[in-house]
DNA sequence: TCGTAACAATGAAACGATTCAAAGAATCCG
DNA sequence: CGGATTCTTTGAATCGTTTCATTGTTACGA
């Protein structure tokens, strides 16, 4: 109905100059307080709302910080949407999201209204080659921070989680728990993610001289992926099989789970241990508890808005050598009742 | 580095007036093709990008639109979201997304920060009672859809799910396939959802003479909780068991059908059928694929859009008296293995 | 009582885009 | 060729806030 009150219309019914309103809104402490008293009555009785376009135009930037996920139907990326946005709020700033769903054009749009919007810096979680366009940023004073996607120090900052290290970590639990003929389960190997976890796993069995470790293809990533590797395995003979499955998510350990406990010849984790990859939700109600390979998400949510912090204030101060930080995060094995107890090795 | 360029930088550079340039951006008709070309290439290369914040201030409104949802990791409102969305796009907006996560003070958080941002409009799932908010946020021209939540039409617009009516569909569904001793799983009747859905699905049990429709309470919504309803019901000898059982959600019919799965002395659907809702990813890949109720999150997320539309427009032109809808969606029966086929009754 | 310092309050200028009345150019027709 | 008409372009005014040099006020010590 009626237009929204301005800060020049809180000074008059305040009966100050324009000025002192916004030094009550900005910096209190250079306002008497029967002055303050004033204004804020005034402030109230009005229902004046800061018009931060206004604010913005002035400042020459925003408080606001773009995120653009690949998917934020993936919890993975929700809990570092989360972690970054309460970090975010401790500064004072809020996070605008944009979610990319893989596609390269939508990403670009969002990369385009955050531009419009002048947000203080950029987060992604990229799809296509954008190493261009984010160079382009950078010259415009958007500095960028990677998230999940380990970058150059030379030329960015990012976030990322060492794959590696927890295929080590899931396979050399296995390994721990007395399990020596081991299987990988995962996707085409073209998934940097899936080779990483593989690599890890290898490293970890060759520390182990009489460890074996089988590669099983799935063909993506799914519980239907998996559940087809899980019948494959149990037509196989008793000598034949593996004690100890590794899978590169937790879908796949799931799937691979409902084939392996569908017959009830095969106990887990008696005859074959388990393990998955992620930790989602589901992972602790399954049939059988799911172990799992956990990602620092708050961390690293947590991290990139504190990294780009750091972006921020070097484009800000005297343009010094650009000083980019590549942040590795380790994950954490969650032990859970599918790889519980020791194998009796034959 | 170097600040971005402005409107003015670009008229310099083009040799033309500011105000020119502004209308190749927004009314290109109105500029000839010679100096369009030459502004256009100016704009090129000095990398100009509006600033929405001058655009804003000037216009008294953005081009966003805030959502606040409940839960950005449920897949229903990650689902509403997208579609809201692929909606503002078309019509030139954009959603900035807020997570209250059921957190009354982190919702209104947002309601601050929006109302700073001078969306167009508001589209929010409430966790507490923020009418009061929400009539102060008209009376200052930001109209308001309710998402998720019906609405008194008299003074707000909403689009909301008919649960009476998936529970009617689930319950009749279960009864169409010959099964007559139902059973309904739910958490506290004090949830709204929980307590229409059971209310359809007595309905549906009215219309048959001979069915009966059991009450289970399940102590919350999760898997767990379904298992615990779920080792109740094998317990029982067979004469008292149900050969139809309705779940308030997926996750429960997935715990009950752990449950009963396990022991393999009852299978789904032959001895019991199952079926839950909301249709989550896990739905379809669950042991015995699990029959679901639907939710059209699409069309809730599209006309939540196109319903603040109409506000906006409202608000625009003369104040005429204010004309609110509330949208009710049908929920839509998805069948799968889990109630195939038909019960033998006794 | 005066001078000085510390503190408060003022209000014009600036941020960058859009708008719009007015001026200028081009075109057409009789 | 003159006048009317249409099409282009101009540039000052405006949006609401912050900034900051300036002015006004108060308090205090000498």
């Amino acid at each position: 109905m009626s237009r929204s009150a301005s800060i020049k219309d809180v000074a008059n019914h305040a009966r100050v100059a324009v000025g002192t309103v916004s030094n009550v809104l900005n910096y209190p402490d250079r306002v008497s307080q029967r002055t303050k008293d004033r204004v804020l009555q005034a402030i109230d009785e009005l229902g004046f709302v800061r018009n931060d376009a206004a604010r913005q135009l002035r400042a020459g930037h925003s408080r606001t910080i773009g995120l653009i996920v690949l998917d934020v139907g993936n919890p993975f990326f929700t809990s570092v949407v989360r972690a970054a946005e309460d970090a975010a709020a401790l500064q004072g700033s809020a996070v605008l999201l944009g979610d990319s769903g893989h596609d390269a054009s939508r990403e670009s749009n969002y990369i385009d209204l955050f531009q419009e919007q002048r947000v203080q810096g950029l987060l992604i979680s990229p799809v296509g080659d954008v190493t261009e366009r984010l160079d382009q940023l950078r010259e415009r004073g958007v500095p960028t921070v990677l998230v999940d996607r380990l970058a150059d120090e030379s030329r960015y900052s990012s976030v990322s989680v060492d794959d590696d290290a927890g295929g080590y970590l899931a396979a050399r639990h296995l390994l721990d728990t007395g399990r020596r003929r081991l299987a990988f389960v995962g996707g085409p190997t073209s998934i940097r993610q899936v080779a990483d976890r593989l690599q890890g796993a290898q490293r970890a069995v060759a520390e182990v001289p009489d460890a074996s470790l089988e590669v099983l293809d799935s063909a993506g990533q799914t519980v239907l992926a998996g559940r087809g590797v899980g019948d494959r395995l149990v037509r196989r003979s008793a000598g034949e099989l593996p004690d100890g499955v590794f899978c590169a998510n937790d879908l796949l350990a799931l799937g691979v789970m409902q084939s392996l406990t569908m017959l009830h010849t095969l106990r887990i984790p008696e005859d074959i241990a388990l393990i998955g990859y992620d930790d989602i939700d589901f992972a602790v109600s399954a049939v059988v508890p799911l172990s799992s390979i956990r990602q620092p998400t708050e961390a690293l949510g947590r991290t990139a808005i504190e990294l780009l912090a750091e972006e921020v204030d070097a484009m800000g101060s005297a343009s010094s050598r650009p000083h980019h930080r590549a942040v590795i995060f380790t994950p954490q094995l969650v032990v859970r009742q599918s790889t519980a107890g020791a194998a009796t090795p034959d």
